[in-house]
DNA sequence: TACTATCCGGAACATCGTTCCGTTTTGTCA
DNA sequence: TGACAAAACGGAACGATGTTCCGGATAGTA
C-alpha cells in the first residue's frame, strides 16, 4: 500500500529535482549501509550517509520495507524473470524449481539479515509484501504447478508456505555451523514423492 | 555464561529472603507477561507486574535469555526427558524422532515469539544456549544417531543444524496461512532416504 | 538494638523509530 | 527577471525501550 510512488519508475515523472536527487542519494546510501550493517541499520545512519534529514527518508520511503524493496528491486526482478526461463531451459520442472530456489536463497543469504527482516517487524513476513511476494509468489506457484503436473512432487504444497519456509530457513546465515542450503535440500527432497503412503 | 546463579535451584541456597521473594515474583510475572505479550515484552512491564524496579530484574536475570530459560526450564526439561522415553517406547527410532520433534515444535509454537527470540537478539540463536541447546542438543543427537543406525534416515545431518532449522521454521507461527508443521514434515520426509542417487 | 553487607527502586542515560513544523528550495507565471 | 505558492527539507522533539548506576532501605547478625 506504500510501494507505489516511492519505488521504481513511477516516481521519475516530474517531481521536483531536489526530491529526485535525494531519493537517489537515499537509495545509494541505503544500499551501502545495508551491506555494511544489514537491513536493520538505524534509519538515522542511512539518512546521515545520504546527507538528508530523517524526515526526508520517511517522506520518500514511509516504511523500511519500502526502502528495502526499492534497493533490491532489480535483484528481485531478475529472480522473478529467471523463473520462466529456468522452466523453459531445464530438463524437468523439478530441476527448474530447485535452480530457482537456489537463486532465491542466494539472494537472501547475500544480504545480511534480509531474511530476518522479513519475519520480524510487527507485521511479520507481510512487511515486505510490497514487491517481494507480489512478484515472486506467482513465479514460485508456476514452478510448483509445473512440477506437480509432471508428477515430480506431491501436490498440495502452497507457494506461500514454501517461500516463507525457505525464507525462515535462511535466517541467521552468519553462523558457520548452520548452512540453510542443506536443510532446504532436505525440504525439496521431501517434496519429491507423493505423501508416504 | 550468565545462566548459572540466577536460574534453577542453585540460587535457592541462602540468599537474602527478599531476594528470593523477588526472584519468584519475577518468574511468575514473566510467565504471565510472556503468554500475554510474547517473550519480547518490555522489561519494564515484567518488573511492574512483579512489583519491583527495573534494576532488580537485571540483577536476577542479566539477560533476557536468562529470564526466558528460567521461566521455561521445566518444559525444556520435560522435552529433554521425553527423548529417551520415546526412543524406548516407539516402534522405530525414526518414529521416536518424529514424535520428539513434534513435542519440540509444540513447545515453540505455544509460546508467542519464542522461536523468533532465538534468532533475533544480537548474538543470534546462541542467546538462549544457556539451557536450551545444552540440554536439548544431546537428546536430538541420540535420536538422530539411533535413526541413522537403524538405517531409517540418511547420515550426515548435524543435530544443531536440524534443531536450528526447525526453530527457524517455527518463526512467525501467528500467521494463519503458514503452518510450520507441514514443512517440518517435508523436512523429515526428505531425511528418510539416503541422498537421491 | 545497632551495624553492615546485601539488595532494592527508579532516576538517568543512550538508542531508535516516528512525527511535526518552521524554513528553504524549486518551478512557474506575470 | 522577480516574486510567489507549492513542495520538500531538516532536525528538533516525543515516546518507547534497553541498560546502568547509586542513594537509600532492609535483612540478617552480633
Amino acid at each position: 500500500m506504500s510501494s507505489e510512488s516511492p519505488t521504481g519508475r513511477a516516481s521519475v515523472r516530474s517531481k521536483r529535482a531536489d526530491a529526485l536527487r535525494n531519493q537517489q542519494a537515499l537509495l545509494a546510501a541505503a544500499a551501502e549501509v545495508f551491506v555494511a550493517s544489514g537491513v536493520d541499520a538505524p534509519i538515522r545512519r542511512i539518512a546521515a550517509k545520504a546527507g538528508v534529514g530523517t524526515g526526508t527518508i520517511y517522506r520518500h520511503f514511509p516504511t523500511r520495507a519500502d526502502l528495502v524493496t526499492a534497493v533490491y528491486r532489480h535483484q528481485i526482478e531478475e529472480c522473478a524473470e529467471a523463473g520462466p526461463e529456468l522452466l523453459a531451459g531445464a530438463d524437468s520442472p523439478f530441476t527448474a524449481l530447485c535452480q530457482w530456489i537456489d537463486l532465491f536463497v542466494d539472494f537472501l543469504v547475500t544480504k545480511h539479515g534480509l531474511a530476518d527482516a522479513m519475519q520480524s517487524d510487527s507485521s511479520g513476513f507481510a512487511a515486505l509484501h510490497g514487491y517481494f511476494l507480489d512478484r515472486l509468489l506467482p513465479v514460485c506457484a508456476r514452478l510448483l504447478d509445473a512440477a506437480v503436473e509432471a508428477d515430480e512432487i506431491r501436490a498440495g504444497i502452497q507457494p506461500y508456505e514454501l517461500m516463507r519456509g525457505i525464507g525462515n530457513l535462511c535466517i541467521g546465515g552468519a553462523d558457520p555451523q548452520y548452512d540453510p542450503r542443506r536443510l532446504i535440500e532436505l525440504l525439496l527432497c521431501g517434496l519429491r514423492r507423493p505423501p508416504s503412503e
